[in-house]
DNA sequence: TTGACATGCAGGTAAATACCTGCATATTGG
DNA sequence: CCAATATGCAGGTATTTACCTGCATGTCAA
């Protein structure tokens, strides 16, 4: 009766999370980067930023391979795009989009 | 320093939970159902799904209207569209698409 | 009007979450 | 080898979350 699929779980509260998205922005911007480059600028203990890779790991947002002393972190957007097939599309019309896009040019003149 | 992004926050907290998922799921059935419908098969009391009905208005998913002494509730999926343009597009390839649905067809042998 | 029905409001608890600190281990470079 | 460096491990705390129960309010229909 309830829709506990883990793998939606995971995922979505992996993004649920300000940290988390911007660890993956990171990565997105330079992938293959180390704990301690990941760390930088986060503005929090090594330690809370390494449970936040670790969750989104567990979401199979981003892999991992040691190099030497040095763990490597990598982006993984499948489970993004499965959201997608899942999430988005099922809701997605004509409509939806074009409605999207007449908001997106309105904006546009404001900002 | 921290994408605390508000909106996104919201979004992607509502979505990380299975039983907001599920009445997403119901609503996208049948649009425009009361709190006791909803209510109706999800297992917990009504104020604990009055409080998800709650957290999916606040993430704008969800939208709702009183007639007399009943509130209707409609999904509303700009949020999820919104989500798309930010979250997977952004990592959209042609790769990925291919690999999405070549990883389809091989489930469907197995299943 | 009044009783039944749909929902709102106000707490209260257990578990999960997001941080932290302190110490241990493993790797590299000189 | 050994000191510096990168990361792992083991807790500990405050906040948030997901539930609950009990009672109040508002609306409909006979």
């Amino acid at each position: 009766m309830n829709d506990a699929n883990p793998k939606a779980d995971s995922v979505f509260k992996a993004l649920g999370d300000p940290t988390r998205r911007a660890l993956l922005d990171r990565l997105y911007e330079r992938n293959g980067q180390t704990l301690g480059e990941l760390c930088a600028d986060l503005g929090m203990a090594r330690q809370s930023a390494t449970q936040h890779l670790e969750i989104l790991q567990a979401a199979n947002l981003v892999s991992t391979t040691k190099r030497g002393r040095e763990k490597l972190h990598f982006i993984n957007p499948v489970p993004l795009y499965e959201i997608y097939e899942r999430w988005v599309r099922k809701f997605e019309t004509q409509r939806l989009r074009l409605l999207h896009d007449l908001k997106k040019q309105l904006e546009g003149d404001g900002k």
